[in-house]
DNA sequence: GAGCAGGATCTGC
DNA sequence: GCAGATCCTGCTC
């Protein structure tokens, strides 16, 4: 049994990148059983499943982008892998609209339309509302950091050119955003999978099911799922009308950027993060990476950390940031720290 | 070479 | 006009 590394991204499971055919895949943390028992199998591209399930044990499938977020360092979660594993698509046929989404059942999780029943595993149950949980946070991150609404119905042409930018960064994709633009989210959203292939022959099926997750993500929200906002917590919780200025449609500045990344250390400790967060003094650990992100806030494709430093230097005279008394390279200091 | 400091100019809102 | 973005020179580590 070969275990994937924490933090690793999912797409590595990818199909067309590991040419794996078939998989046994099992989920693991230190002091838990073992989730699957005799392992996960990809269902398709984007879900896993207990190839042992029976409607009465477990759940039948989860998305496999959903576990992304269980394999970071804190979570304590590994994806196990047996030795030569090979993984298969098994493609859903008869993909469905949002409403009836194969992926989640009744009371907004990610299950399949079988799952109309008790699921008698009550830990895999928190784990399923943990991953929801999880996938809407982190689709409530990129929202903020892109300046987008939550649902992709309501995307401009502009919001689906950095969605699209966000996607080829988070799953490393080359540059795909010319063969999407012009298109509203509602154009994005009226598109079949067959369209996003032939814009983009390569990856158009990773960008389908990114989608697919953020339009599901959208239909839970709106029938806000008391067992996910449970998990996710009061301060979390999406609401249209949240007093977010990153969501509000205004422009955010980048001092404001740089505080919402510190914000989400568990997501983005590993790009920036405080050094000492009483006074206010952090550390940009990758340059690269932080400019890459805040080109992405910005629709700004050729932002660099030499771009970015000078954003940052322009605060010096406005009395926002300042470099610390003990001077560091990547080492800043907010002058009022909150 | 990477990062830092700051001037000058351009751009989008 | 504001807030960055971009480009630049010169400097330090």
């Amino acid at each position: 049994m070969g275990s994937l590394e924490p933090g690793l991204n999912t797409t590595a499971l990818h199909p067309s990148r590991t040419g794996f055919q078939e998989s046994s895949l099992t989920l693991e943390k230190q002091d838990h059983e073992p989730k699957g028992g005799a392992g996960w199998e990809l269902v398709d591209r984007t879900s896993i499943r207990d190839p042992t399930h029976t409607p009465e044990r477990s759940p039948p499938s989860v998305y496999l982008s959903c576990f992304d977020m269980l394999f970071t360092e804190d979570s304590g979660w590994t994806l196990k892998v047996p030795e030569g594993a090979h993984v298969t698509p098994m493609r859903l046929e008869q993909r469905k609209e949002p409403e009836q989404c194969p992926l989640i059942d009744s009371q907004g999780l990610c299950l399949s339309p079988e799952m109309d029943y008790q699921i008698e595993d009550r830990s895999l149950e928190q784990v399923q509302t943990m991953v929801v949980g999880e996938v809407l946070k982190d689709i409530e991150t990129a929202c903020k950091l892109l300046n987008i609404p939550p649902d992709p119905m309501d995307w401009t042409p502009g919001n689906v050119q950095k969605w699209v930018l966000w996607t080829e960064h988070l799953y490393r994709l080359p540059q795909v955003g010319k063969s999407f633009q012009e298109l509203s989210g509602k154009d994005l959203c009226a598109m079949m999978e067959e369209e996003f292939r032939h814009r983009s022959p390569l990856w158009g099926d990773v960008l389908y099911a990114h989608l697919d997750i953020w339009k599901s993500a959208a239909w839970m929200k709106e029938r806000s799922s008391p067992e996910v906002s449970k998990f996710i917590g009061s301060d979390e919780v999406w609401s249209a009308t949240e007093a977010d200025s990153s969501c509000s449609g205004q422009p955010i500045h980048l001092w404001q950027f740089l505080k919402e990344l510190l914000l989400k250390p568990h997501k983005y400790g590993r790009c920036i993060s405080w050094l000492n967060k009483e006074k206010g003094i952090f550390k940009i650990e990758d340059s690269a990476h932080v400019a890459r992100l805040w080109g992405i806030r910005k629709n700004r494709p050729a932002m660099n950390y030499d771009k970015l430093s000078r954003s940052i230097r322009q605060y010096y005279k406005k009395g926002i940031i300042r470099k610390p008394d003990v001077s560091q390279r990547l080492v800043y200091q907010f002058v009022h720290p909150v």
